[in-house]
RNA sequence: GGGGCUUUAGCCAAGUGGUAAGGCAAGGGACUGCAACUCCCUGAGCACCGGUUCAAAUCCGGUAGGCCCCUCCA
């Protein structure tokens, strides 16, 4: 198993901290509205990613955390005239019917900031003892001077940071990139910290969830591009202050995603709710259209995009409910095969799901044949559910009674005999139990 | 200004040194009592320029598009 490592940016060997176990984290949505299509790609990416890794046989443990804590759900909450924690409960909830309406996998730990405020606490207090982190006026700073390989993860140095534009001179930081640990507030949610009143900030919670659900160190963190820098480098930067590790050996990051051509957001109008593209496409569509491309690389939604993957559901779907009708009725053993060295020579090389796709097409044309007496069924019916346990693409198939199985004995023997007009009332009663 | 990604047929997209997978669309054909399903055939020399090499879409340098981050947007 090889992955791309955005840390050293290189396709490296995967080798788990404790062997045959995978830990594994990837940032969640911060919970003040419904999540768009572009939250969904990391979601749906490291769902991904997380069930190969069950497949070649890890013990994965992976969590995700909620944003719960944070300025936009303080705004949130003064626009809709509720407390921070209804708006936080309120899209957490949506989150999760989001996550099932697209068939995601249940994933092991679910952690709030709300959660871990003591641990936050905590945390800022040892960077303040050790010197790497400094109050002023209610704020507490992380001083980026004192991390060396400060910009290893986004290959930017503190110089051309520095001289940048774009960094606003705050009169309060020691130094202009040094980034807030806790942040003085006056408005809205606050909480009682050693440094007063006011909220955490947010490159934060990662890091003290991650240490305090796993340890100093995971395998893996994921998570969207856009976090690189700063969030990321900042969780690094953190974890190197206090721990002395960059706080993932393998740092993954998927690639954006543009909706014709164009990129998300609120001005253009073009943000695609997750809640609203599900009542647009199946769940295996919207992820065959994602995993047709390379996770690394930008995705553009399109009409077309959708359209074929709308054409390569139904063929594998048409393929397995065909496949599952023989299975049944001439009582064919299915699940015994359960690798397939091919799926691992694609996946092996960071997760090459595009090709994963066109494996998957070959194996459907593979079946196809089989139905037609060339090929074995049961094989090619087991490889194509691994790989759709993979990618999460669910198939429900007809499961017949002994009833069904006897109409539908007799359309063939009708058939067979040319009593087309019986046939056919058979037919229509077997297209109606969707067994045909 | 700095960092990074990207450019392959009408469209989507693999391939990262050895002679361009696959899909969609289009066209042609086969199968078929009817439905549905299925199968086969047909297309590019890889943005451009230069270099390295016996050999480059693949490596190096440059040019030109597109995109992302440096604004708590995945």
């Amino acid at each position: 198993m090889r992955i791309y490592n955005s840390l050293t940016d290189k396709v490296e060997e995967f080798v788990p901290i404790n062997e045959g176990k995978v830990s594994m984290y990837v940032c969640g949505p911060t919970v003040y509205n419904y999540v768009h299509i572009g939250n969904m790609r990391p979601v749906l990416t490291f769902d991904m990613v997380y069930n190969y890794l069950k497949y070649l046989g890890y013990d994965v443990t992976y969590a995700s955390n909620f944003t719960d804590v944070n300025p936009k759900i303080i705004m949130a909450a003064s626009e809709l005239g509720i407390t921070e924690r209804e708006v936080a409960d309120r899209f957490i909830k949506a989150y999760f019917d989001d996550l099932e309406s697209y068939n995601c996998s249940q994933i092991d730990y679910r952690p709030r900031v709300i959660e871990h405020m003591d641990h936050i606490y905590d945390f800022i207090q040892k960077l303040i003892d050790k010197d790497m982190a400094y109050e002023v006026d209610g704020d507490v700073y992380f001083r980026v001077n004192k991390i060396n390989d400060y910009g290893v993860l986004s290959n930017q140095n503190r110089e051309e940071l520095m001289s940048g534009a774009r960094v606003e001179v705050d009169e309060k930081k020691d130094n202009p990139l040094d980034f807030a640990l806790w942040r003085k507030t006056s408005e809205g949610e606050q909480f009682d910290s050693p440094w007063g009143k006011g909220i955490p900030g947010w490159h934060t919670e990662c890091v003290v969830m991650i240490n305090s659900l796993f340890g100093e160190k995971i395998d893996i963190h994921g998570g969207g591009v856009d976090l690189k820098f700063p969030h990321h480098e900042n969780e690094i930067a953190q974890s190197m202050a206090l721990n002395s590790t960059h706080l993932a050996n393998y740092w993954m990051h998927n690639g954006h995603i543009n909706v014709n051509g164009e990129k998300m957001s609120k001005s253009l109008g073009n943000f695609v709710l997750a809640k609203d593209l599900i009542k647009l496409h199946s769940p295996n569509v919207i992820k065959l259209a994602l995993f047709k491309t390379h996770y690394r690389l930008p995705l553009n939604l399109t009409d077309d995009l959708f359209n074929e993957a709308t054409i390569i559901d139904k063929k594998i779907y048409d393929a397995l409910k065909q496949a599952n009708l023989k299975i049944q009725i001439e009582n064919l053993q299915v699940g015994k095969t359960t690798q397939d060295e091919n799926i691992n020579k694609i996946m092996d090389e960071d997760f090459n799901t595009p090709n994963l796709v066109t494996y998957l097409t070959d194996l459907v044309k593979e079946l196809n044949s089989a139905l037609r007496g060339n090929g074995n069924i049961e094989e090619s019916y087991d490889k194509i559910f691994l790989i759709n346990n993979i990618l999460g693409l669910k198939y429900e198939l007809p499961v017949m009674s002994e009833d069904d199985k006897e109409i539908y004995n007799k359309w063939l023997s009708c058939r067979e005999n040319k009593d087309f007009e019986q046939a056919d009332r058979l037919r229509v009663v077997l297209a109606e139990k969707n067994i045909i």
